[in-house]
DNA sequence: TTTAATATATGACCTTTATCATATATTAAA
DNA sequence: TTTAATATATGATAAAGGTCATATATTAAA
């Protein structure tokens, strides 16, 4: 028995993951299959090994981002659900995320997921609704957000990290991630 | 002299009228030329007599629709800045735009401009800061609305229906849109 | 009714790219 | 050190689509 089980598997997450990486950066038709190989070391021979085909990499690698982003993380145990709640807007409305580090797919590819399938749109969705319940479970410990407030608050975040990656002025964009923090943080209760 | 002067002129508007239609609706990639083109009853062959290549029509028809838009529309006089800003609101928060009634660039190429040219971006950074500065302006007649506020409100407006448009559940639609409604109004002042 | 200028359509080209068939390389076990 | 199973690479194919050269159609003026 060649190679070892785990192999294929490790092989698989590296694509996985550069994928995301590419296709939240360049969308789904910006991105070739010869790229998403040889951005991760193989060339596009193996691809098919991993996957059923573009379309099939590019809903994995979206589940795979779901399931290892930054809002579903545990809160640690040492600060406060608020305190953390502030983290969590911070790390999402800050430059570095606009520059791509661990992109939100929510923000990223908005508007690419409109013309990919059924599957994809589902997938979107429940991540969608996975912030909505993080968020609003964290405030409802301290304060009482209602839902109007939640997904007003996700929207705003949302849309500024989106139009934040099309402004080239970055001074246009930290006042803009600098606003939608103040407002987000008081929409929350003071975070 | 064959044909008017007009003519040429009418078939350019079609075209970008049209293009800008099925850009919002599909992204750059999703649209091909052929059916830009026979989406307004012509073939790919006329194409080049009115543009000099794709990219150039999407930022042509990005650019037509930004000085078409609703938002640049004049008040009518017989109602206050407030109640305009309240249709306004009430227009882009609404099923009909979601479905791509008079779409708003803004929301609906949010992504999509990212993999383009340095144009598209300062174009659509114009169409950005032209939203911001009509909602202040119709703000500062009735109330105090400071940056943060107008800024945060157009994120929320914008991600709504970026967002809004990958949601199939339209029960799901319906109360972020009414969520934002109520919340964009009351940062504005009550409108 | 011609005619010249312009608009539009047709056909072809060439590049890009997703996909697949086949060949080669790799590695754990015998 | 073989060997069999699996992973990866190479080469080929075919389709799609942007672009352009050329042909045809249209229309206002002569």
């Amino acid at each position: 028995m060649p190679y070892t089980k785990e192999h294929k598997d490790k092989t698989r997450k590296r694509i996985l993951q550069s994928a995301f990486q590419l296709f939240t950066a360049k969308g789904f038709d910006g991105v070739t299959v010869n790229e998403l190989m040889e951005n991760c070391g193989l060339t596009r021979g193996a691809f098919y090994a991993h996957f059923s085909g573009k379309s099939a990499l590019y809903n994995e690698s979206l589940k795979f981002a779901a399931s290892s982003s930054k809002l579903s993380e545990l809160k640690p145990n040492n600060i406060s659900d608020k305190a953390w709640l502030g983290q969590l807007l911070d790390g999402y409305l800050s430059l570095n995320h606009v520059n791509g580090i661990r992109p939100c797919p929510l923000a990223f590819l908005a508007t690419d997921i409109v013309t990919q399938d059924q599957e994809a749109k589902e997938t979107y969705t429940r991540v969608y609704e996975g912030m909505n319940k993080t968020i609003m479970d964290y405030t409802q410990t301290y304060s009482s957000c209602n839902e109007n407030e939640i997904l007003s608050v996700t929207s705003m975040i949302i849309g500024a990290v989106a139009i934040s990656r099309t402004l080239k002025d970055q001074k246009t964009v930290s006042t803009l991630l600098v606003s939608c923090r103040l407002e987000a943080g008081r929409i929350l209760g003071g975070v």
